[in-house]
DNA sequence: ATATTATATGAGTATATGGTAAAATAGTCA
DNA sequence: TGACTATTTTACCATATACTCATATAATAT
């Protein structure tokens, strides 16, 4: 967020592209726990098999997970700590928002109330 | 990410996806310097009318900009500074990563040297 | 070599979205 | 009211992508 060239924007809109689908957060929660092979996770998240491997490709290519080989199966777990700590940052901000908008619809509702009980 | 389920994870992924636009993140980065209307967001990005019309409309749905009339402007600026933490850790991933990548490079470059030298 | 298991890829479909041009709406002033 | 400006919305096209089914590749064992 440095720069305002579009160019180097692109890679972290690339980043955040990502992280913008449910089912390949589905597949990072999973690996929070640890590395995993591919069955596992399909098991785990109760995604497509063609569907994981293609997230997993995904994920793999943005540089958020790493992938190896291991015999017959192939280990992925997530290279990125920081990955975490973004989500976390995004979570709060979810959280505080969840809340003013709580409040928002408790004043409403009272105004409501107050034009039901009299003009 | 605190959450397995689908349900909650789909806020996440919506928040990202709103970040995942080159052309939104140049708005943001133009309102980081302060509130703008709209026709001086146009100037400063470049972008076409009615698609930095659009583009705030998705902003604002997201809650990352408030919208404020103001006669016959509206002003937009960013609500929520946390925004700026969670570029500067993408940010930072992507300067490891590029520095990983700087790395290998060197590393294949080394070894193509050496197998040009001699097998 | 063949079978089996694990993973990846290709084709096809449905859906979503960015961009642009044109029309619509809102606010202000004469 | 009508003209003018600022912003939003609509219609449309092109492109991207998530998902599924079927097939292909890779590794291992018999």
């Amino acid at each position: 967020m440095s720069e305002i060239f579009p160019d180097a924007l692109s890679q972290v809109a690339d980043y955040f592209k990502v992280l913008s689908e449910v089912s390949r957060l589905q597949v990072l929660c999973c690996l929070k726990t640890g590395p995993k092979n591919v069955t596992q996770i399909i098991m785990e998240t109760g995604l497509g098999q063609a569907n994981v491997s293609k997230h997993l490709k995904v994920l793999s290519q943005g540089g958020i997970v790493k992938r190896t080989p291991e015999g017959v199966n192939v280990i992925y777990e997530i290279t990125d700590p920081i990955l975490f700590q973004i989500c976390d940052l995004v979570c709060d901000r979810l959280a505080v928002r969840l809340e003013e908008q709580t409040q928002q619809l408790e004043k409403l509702g009272s105004n409501v109330w107050s034009m039901g009980q009299r003009g």
